[in-house]
DNA sequence: CTTGAAGTAGACAGGTCGGTCTATTTTTAA
DNA sequence: TTAAAAATAGACCGACCTGTCTACTTCAAG
């Protein structure tokens, strides 16, 4: 693997857990068991080191979400699966996503609240990319871009929605739920 | 209003802009005018400061929302009219709630993940009760609990979707958008 | 006028923060 | 075999952390 590879597993661990203000270097470097210097060979900074979490994780996510969708037929079961999924990762069934502490993203949004900072900017470039699967999809079932980005905006909100709900209230169906409202939705067509 | 209201709400403010562990009791003491022993006198420690700023926004964001959804019929209109409230939020219209950094309550669960800490047993509690509202409102125009249940959960996972794509993406028509899917859901009733 | 509560200013303690530096050891390749 | 590269342990820096303590001031109620 690598030390550096150590570092980022160690730090979005923790990070994701306890979230990344609440996390020192140190603390990071003794779990990982890597030197301090070390660290600073491979991140010029912790804010670096943030941000290469942030994109490993978005690489665990995605391809995660996009192996599970793409285990079924493009279009509706595709999209029915993506709350199957969700479902799985909200109640500890996806190993490599960790224990479920809600969305690393946006609990990482409410740490770095600026737009312009980079780490914000890699959370939002995720969830478009998340977004953008979901527009594929729609686009097999749907008559009209138009109808497509408003299928894919309406999942993508429930299930953003069923994260939060997850995490914040306990809730361990909302992911069941979500998937209900949605199948009505797209039954009619 | 006194000095411990003064802590509360300068705490609330730079919690909510930057995230509770990015934030050092100093700052509060600094920005607020406040001498250390006085918060001291006030709360036995930082958490309990916490607490209180959390308590306090759900109390200034739920009577916000209700006495928003209140001026409208009970049911549909007062329904639809949360949309219109969280759009105005997003867009930095509600001077009560400060600028627009996301959902407090989502935000600081991130940062406190264990579900038997204070902290995010009362962030629950807020949502459980916006749903609550919602519920009701929901009753005035189902046929059975059932149906008031699922429907309020519709919207309640619309609605903390919005929120998450307002402050991730930056989306400032999420909500406009929510109500849009809202409003169809809705209608055939 | 006095007494006591509440607030102020700021030093202080022990610990952690991110980050730098040195000196040594391990690993890798020529 | 040897020289360069990478990793190690850990001291060290100045800043900041939460929380305690002391000494002084403000101010209202009796």
């Amino acid at each position: 693997m690598g030390r550096r590879q150590d570092l980022i597993d160690t730090a979005l661990r923790l990070f994701y857990e306890h979230g990344i203000h609440a996390i020192g270097i140190n603390q990071v470097l003794q779990e990982s068991g890597v030197a301090k210097q070390t660290l600073y060979n491979h991140f010029e900074s912790k804010d670096k080191l943030v941000e290469a979490a942030v994109e490993h994780r978005d690489k665990l996510f995605f391809q995660w979400l996009e192996s599970r969708m793409n285990s079924r037929p493009a279009g509706r079961e595709a999209l029915m699966e993506m709350f199957d999924a969700v479902h799985d990762w909200f109640n500890n069934r996806v190993p490599t996503l960790h224990r479920f502490y809600g969305c690393f993203f946006i609990n990482t949004c409410g740490e770095y609240s600026d737009p312009e900072h980079p780490v914000h900017k890699r959370c939002a470039a995720h969830k478009t990319r998340v977004f953008e699967l979901l527009k594929r999809h729609s686009l097999e079932i749907c008559t009209s871009v138009t109808d497509a980005e408003e299928l894919a905006n309406a999942l993508f909100l429930l299930k953003e929605g069923a994260i939060v709900k997850a995490h914040v209230e306990g809730d361990l169906d909302a992911a069941l739920k979500a998937k209900a409202i949605a199948s009505r939705m797209i039954s009619p067509h």
